[in-house]
RNA sequence: GGCCCCAUCGUCUAGAGGCCUAGGACACCACCCUCUCAAGGUGGAGGCACGGGUUCGAAUCCCGUUGGGGCUACCA
């Protein structure tokens, strides 16, 4: 695709409902052939069907391209604002004769379809020679014959016979134009080169070529169909129906850059089997050519993968800089007062290499800074009341706590020695204490943590244990 | 129903007629490492939808079947 032309493409959505990530899937193919390229990339919000468009939406796709860092040279254009072009694309096809007006309505259309037998609009007001005008329609005179052949840069050329194509309506009633019209109007206007989008537009796109006859000796810009993005049932994702808003996965604590990869590799891989992508290593290889025709699922499983792995490969300074909105957002179960940012920072190379999103964060110090400090009962039961020597364990470790060296090999160090005593290996001694402490028996790694929570809270709470334990005897 | 697209492990994929006894990754299982949990390491199970061709030879090409999907609006 080194051409001589300069190469625009545009990413096209509708303000809808959220911007999900089949989407950002086709944004991000386009951005990369416009990279790639040294062309442009547009972004263009497609609004004619102004019931259905709020701004919400829009807001929503501009702040989620940016945060995957997907950047537009030109835009966002609204087709809300761009009448006027196609007006006048409107004036001219009437004046050519390739459309017509029609008065039907959806009733008698479906009541003629049913005595047919055959789909589609019959042609009804082809020959009627309606004056255009307010109350009516307008409709595309399609060919009876002869195919329109859609030149396609992953499927090849796709063939659809003109007969299968009804006289389509590009103009609504009330004057407004419909998609398929303003779709084409723009992507001249704009000297669009490549159009990529996914594959649901396939059948609409001969009448589009069809419309860029009619309009003039226009060059057709380069098509690519995409696959779409499928759920489990293998359904195409919807905003409706199928939880993966852009917006969702940010605030999950995914980070842009796995979400990025992930996405480039459903439908198109490198061929030496290489999975983690940089950008830059994306722009230099990716080939429309080479993408995939068929559907793909997307699967949270495997996009966890990478983001554990984006997460583990961060710089600790750079980790911490981004999980700080995750920690100082007003969902996290401590105050402002009572978190510490140092005691976080200390933890945070051991939070870093475990968890796969950032989300995932407050979970692992909330035993730091939540105050009042509670305990699962039934993880209490579990781990301290089970037997006779879960309490005998937490006495012995407070009295040695108390006056020993509190750095984590000291304190390991006296464990094992308290193990000795109960004849049990340290990975058993270790629990009753790190439930009266942490909380939890899972989690960050003990004496790490005992260390950074303070010797005083420490014994604090396996008082506290201690007292619970003989009262609940 | 009509038009169109698609078909390699459960999932994402490598594979352009011999390099395929089909490779990698996620998930799964086992083991190792280990203060818990992860992470990491090693190993394992698991696939060319089916049937016909073409060819000396087919996962790869052709046809059909089956299965899945998209579109079928005065939505995009």
């Amino acid at each position: 695709m080194t051409t001589t032309t300069n190469v625009r493409v545009r990413f096209a959505p509708s303000p809808t409902g959220f911007f999900h990530v089949g989407g950002a899937r086709t944004a991000l193919y386009n951005w990369l052939v416009a990279r790639q390229n040294n062309g442009s990339f547009l972004l263009r919000i497609e609004d004619t069907d102004r019931d259905r468009s709020e701004d919400q939406w829009t807001e929503g796709i501009v702040n989620a391209l940016s945060w995957l860092g997907i950047t537009w040279d030109e835009g966002p254009f609204h087709q809300s604002e761009r009448h006027a072009l196609y007006n006048d694309a409107i004036t001219r096809l009437i004046a050519n004769g390739h459309v017509y007006a029609c008065n039907c309505t959806r009733e008698e259309i479906d009541a003629r379809i049913k005595a047919r037998q055959t789909p589609g609009y019959d042609g009804f007001c082809r020959d009627r020679n309606l004056e255009p005008g307010p109350g009516k329609a307008l409709r595309f005179r399609v060919p009876d014959s002869g195919t329109t052949t859609v030149h396609d840069l992953v499927r090849g050329d796709v063939e659809f016979a003109n007969s299968t194509i009804e006289d389509f309506v590009i103009v609504k009633s009330n004057g407004d134009p419909l998609y398929v019209l303003a779709v084409v109007v723009d992507d001249i206007d704009m000297a669009i080169t490549h159009v990529i989008r996914a594959e649901e537009h396939l059948p609409t796109t001969p009448k589009a070529i069809l419309i860029w006859h009619a309009l003039g000796d226009i060059p057709l810009p380069a098509f690519a169909h995409l696959p779409v993005l499928v759920n489990e049932k293998r359904q195409k994702l919807s905003k409706r129906r199928d939880r993966v808003a852009v917006e969702d996965y940010r605030d999950l604590g995914y980070l842009p850059e796995a979400i990025i990869n992930y996405l480039c590799l459903l439908g198109w891989a490198p061929n030496d089997g290489r999975e983690l992508l940089t950008v830059e290593e994306m722009i230099l290889e990716f080939r429309l050519e080479e993408v995939n025709k068929s559907p793909a699922f997307f699967d949270e499983k495997r996009l966890d993968h990478f983001n554990g792995l984006y997460i583990r490969a961060l710089a600790a300074d750079e980790f911490v800089r981004r999980a700080m909105p995750f920690i100082s957002n007003d969902q996290v179960p401590w105050t402002k007062n009572q978190f510490d940012q140092e005691q976080f920072f200390a933890l945070a190379p051991l939070i870093q290499e475990r968890i796969t999103t950032l989300g995932e964060i407050p979970n692992y110090i909330k035993f730091l800074f939540s105050d009042p400090y509670v305990i699962e009962e039934a993880v209490f039961e579990k781990a301290i009341l089970k037997d006779e020597t879960g309490v005998e364990i937490l006495r012995a470790a407070r009295s040695a706590f108390a006056d020993a060296a509190f750095d984590h090999e000291p304190l390991k160090d006296i464990l094992i020695s308290i193990g000795e005593q109960f004849d049990k290996k340290l990975s058993k001694t270790q629990a009753p204490i790190r439930v009266a402490t942490m909380g939890s028996p899972v989690g960050l790694p003990l004496f790490e943590s005992l260390v950074v929570l303070g010797r005083s809270k420490v014994l604090a709470r396996i008082d506290d244990a201690i007292l619970i334990a003989e009262r609940s005897r």
